[in-house]
DNA sequence: TTGAAAGCGCTAACAT
DNA sequence: ATGTTAGCGCTTTCAA
């Protein structure tokens, strides 16, 4: 039933190898042997086998995405980015699934890597070792996470999370609490020593609260224990785990902002609908995205694994690039931070609130800040 | 750099027929032999390379999921659900993004074609036509649309929507409106359909609004158009299109439920966390990807594409399924309706519904009824 | 139980 | 410009 490269060949009375000119290197061949050989191609519904084609150039043209969450919208921007940004360059994208498990990663960037001529991993959660060692497998370019020695693509989620508390420091807010995401998260680590850094600088306090999942259920969760930690704002992890807050606090009355303020990060679509519309850190997702097919087509370029001259000089030549590109986020202000209760103009409810004992942060432990470790 | 089969035959000392039935017979092969080989094939980090493998035995262990709008959050838990289902008997899952694009449809089941075992079509915007052609060249298996003489797996919007009616009619609104989706989307036509014989048979006008953009901007748009109708009651085509409309209601100041009430479709996790919370008909979208991806693969198995004893009789014995899933919905109210300009002093109840046309089973209960299907 | 050989669909030297 | 030939990495008869 499937038709190949043989019948069209003996349809149109060439050999094979021209049939695979017309289709590879169409300025090779006779243009009307090739006009002959296209008709019997699109006569008998023929279409290369790129898999079969792959098994010789090395090439496959897709490449695999990698995602920890595809429920989180804060990635559909991202895929769509790269799925657009591979299809000018004629490749195709694979998205992959990992629910937030680090095996699961391990697994399918190993199903991946024969089938893909690289792979984003994106927000990955499997350790920093085993990215280095799967990467010796395919092309790899991690997202959200900086690797050395990989091609990464970050979001500058320090500045992020800094540019933040200075909004609700300047706000009047010097209890503020910072709801944790994942452990194994790089974004998390770098906010919580952003956050922590910016806290000390501008006199107040950071309580860290998690980890959570980086949900609405997450968000909604932690409600009760925020409103008990007695801060007056808080930075969530993600913009779900802020709505989901949102709700939460609604729920046992706590108004926002009015009573405490809610900053999130991403700017997801829904961040601009709910009600109060919401404070955030918007990332560049889609920069994101193009960004990392770029970097991992270009490396690819350098390296077709497989190839048939290889014999001698595999590892020759092969000069990944490790460059890793940092984009700028920034802060969107909207309904959900106001002033807090150290706001300057005079406002009457000075609650002397004064520094309370903050019950034990959850599950995390409190405020880290390290220098500018890049270690992990 | 990539380790071949022959790289363990050599460490190993045995032919690579050997190490080959290692992997894909071991019963085949002597015990200590087997040891040995698949101690070098670790030592060495062998995997086989399932392209290749692929290319002889016709058979990927991989299928496609071909999807509408990954930003939709419908779909997460349909391609979740379908993956943890395929990875249960073996199979990897690609998904791919057409952003609601025909062209791009038509274009990624070509490629996806001989780099899958099947594809499951979701919410597909093509024609039903070059559905049907498509299907020749790689199995498929049709989610959310009705195509004769195919596999597919359909939720029973009809009765979501028609129980969406008559809970509007039995809270006393005659004025309703229906918010139409894309026009080419065989869930918008059946809803269309049901909510008119309904609003008929309760004695209720039906305005039909549309077409609109499944996503919160496409509903808070067609806000201004609702007030201005003067309905007393909305069923929007989906859960994120009633989110939108909401905030776009209340951005007008309509209240809702006290103004207008709303229905959503689809019951995504969303719709529990927004104020008011959303009334929507539930669709079993897990059920659906587990569903699709059996009876994919149960199609499969009769049909193993290009293996190797195919020489003769390879339309013999290709018995497609093409059984037709109907999944059961249920109307999930919560907030975001209430009474309606005729509603019933004192006692709202009582209303003559009719017969409760609830089928006894449950939600995501497979009725299996095959072979000729019922024209749309 | 293992080896030898053929070949899946295709491309890429090398001839002609 | 086209045909020949040798594989890519693997599975699968068929012998031994």
């Amino acid at each position: 039933m499937p038709v190949t490269i043989r019948d069209v060949a003996r349809a149109s009375g060439v050999h094979i190898s021209t049939v695979s000119r017309t289709f590879s290197a169409p300025h090779l061949v006779n243009p009307e042997t090739r006009v002959r050989v296209l008709a019997c191609a699109e006569d008998l519904g023929y279409r290369p086998n790129r898999a079969a084609r792959a098994l010789i150039t090395g090439r496959t043209h897709n490449i695999g995405l990698i995602i920890a969450d595809i429920a989180n919208p804060f990635f559909p921007p991202l895929i769509k980015a790269a799925e657009s940004q591979a299809r000018h360059r004629d490749y195709h994208v694979f998205v992959a699934d990992t629910n937030e498990d680090p095996t699961a990663e391990e697994e399918l960037v190993h199903a991946l890597a024969k089938q893909v001529d690289g792979v984003l991993l994106c927000s990955p959660r499997m350790s920093n070792s085993l990215i280095e060692q799967l990467s010796r497998e395919v092309p790899l370019v991690v997202v959200n996470r900086q690797v050395t020695g990989l091609p990464c693509v970050l979001m500058d989620v320090g500045q992020g999370a800094r540019s933040a508390i200075e909004h609700l420091v300047g706000l009047g807010h010097r209890s503020i609490a910072l709801l944790g995401g994942p452990r194994s998260s790089w974004t998390n680590r770098e906010m919580r020593r952003a956050a922590s850094a910016a806290a000390r600088a501008g006199g107040a306090e950071l309580t860290v609260l998690g980890p959570n999942a980086p949900t609405e259920v997450g968000g909604s969760a932690i409600a009760e224990q925020v409103r008990r930690s007695g801060v007056s704002a808080v930075l969530a992890y993600n913009d779900l785990m802020a709505i989901g807050l949102i709700e939460g606090l609604d729920a046992l009355g706590v108004r926002v902002p009015q009573e405490v303020s809610v900053v999130g990060v991403d700017d997801i679509t829904l961040s601009r609908l709910t009600r109060p519309k919401l404070t955030t850190v918007a990332t560049p997702t889609g920069a994101a995205g193009r960004t990392a097919v770029d970097m991992l087509l270009q490396q690819d370029i350098e390296s077709p694994r497989g190839a048939r001259g290889s014999g001698a000089g595999t590892a020759l030549g092969v000069r990944r690039t490790t460059a890793q590109v940092m984009l700028q986020t920034d802060l969107v202000i909207r309904d959900s931070t106001g002033p807090g209760p150290y706001a300057r103009p005079a406002r009457p409810l000075a609650a002397p609130r004064g520094p309370d004992p903050h019950c034990p942060a959850g599950p995390g432990t409190p405020t880290t800040a390290t220098g500018d470790a890049v270690a992990s």
